[in-house]
DNA sequence: CTTCCGATTGAA
DNA sequence: TCAATCGGAAGG
C-alpha cells in the first residue's frame, strides 16, 4: 500500500496532474474487502476551454462531478458497452479531469477471484491497457461516477512508490508526451502522457 | 420527440 | 477498414 493521494494534491491543472499520475496505483476496492490494483501508465488531460471536454458546452446530469471539487471519479459509458473513468481536478468551479487510459497489472499481486472473473483475449499484460479494458478489469461502471477517492472507497489512488520514484528520477522511466486519442476536437492538443518503457500502454 | 454520435475495442 | 451497441446531448 502507498501513500493515499489527497484531494489538494489533485487540486491543480488537469496539465499538470495528468503526467504526475504516471506510476501512481489505482486501487478498487470490493464490498469483499478485496482489492485490485494497477500502475497508471498512460493519461489524457481535459480542461477549461477545451472542445473535447465533456464539460466545453455545458453543465449535464452527467459531466456534474467535472464542476465540482478535485478528487472525485468521473465515469461515463462509451459506444454502448465500455465505460471511461477519470480523476477530477482543479478546484471547485473549474470543470476538468484527468482519464486514465491504461493500468500495468502486477499478476502476482491479482487474487485467484480476480483471475476468474476478467477472461479477456488478450495476453495478462494487457488486460488494462486501454480505458475501456482496464474499467472491464475493474469492473468500474456509472455506478461509481462521483464517488470521492480516498481509501475504503471502491477507487482510490496512490502516489508513486519510492522505487518507481527513483526509476524516474535515474531516467530509468521516461514519460511520452503527444496527442490525445478518439477525439474529433482539440486534436492538435498535447495533452496525452505515457511511459515509455511500459507493456501495457494502449496506443503509441 | 427524433436524430446523431462518441475520451473504444476487436475482428475482418 | 468496420461493426457492435446505447445513453447522452443536440436539434427540431
Amino acid at each position: 500500500m502507498g501513500e493515499p493521494i489527497v484531494a489538494a494534491w489533485l487540486s491543480r491543472s488537469s496539465l499538470d496532474v495528468a503526467p504526475e499520475l504516471i506510476g501512481c496505483t489505482l486501487v478498487r476496492r470490493f464490498a469483499s474487502g478485496e482489492e485490485l490494483r494497477g500502475m497508471i501508465v498512460e493519461t489524457e488531460a481535459y480542461t477549461v476551454n477545451d472542445p473535447a471536454c465533456h464539460a466545453y458546452r455545458r453543465r449535464t446530469a452527467r459531466n456534474q462531478v467535472m464542476f465540482g471539487p478535485a478528487g472525485f471519479s468521473y465515469i461515463y459509458k462509451i459506444y454502448g458497452m465500455y465505460h471511461c473513468f477519470n480523476v477530477v481536478t482543479d478546484g471547485d468551479g473549474i470543470p476538468s479531469a484527468v482519464l486514465i487510459r491504461a493500468l500495468q497489472v502486477d499478476h502476482s499481486l491479482s487474487t485467484a477471484v480476480a483471475h476468474i472473473q476478467h477472461q479477456s483475449p488478450d495476453k495478462p499484460h494487457r488486460v488494462a491497457a486501454g480505458p475501456g479494458k482496464l474499467c472491464r478489469w475493474m469492473q468500474i461502471d456509472t455506478s461509481l461516477s462521483s464517488t470521492p477517492l480516498v481509501p475504503g472507497s471502491p477507487l482510490w489512488l496512490e502516489q508513486r512508490s519510492p522505487a518507481i520514484q527513483q526509476a524516474f528520477d535515474d531516467g530509468t522511466h521516461t514519460l511520452v508526451q503527444t496527442t490525445r486519442i478518439g477525439i474529433s476536437q482539440g486534436t492538435e492538443l498535447p495533452w496525452r502522457w505515457y511511459l515509455n518503457e511500459s507493456p501495457a500502454v494502449s496506443r503509441r
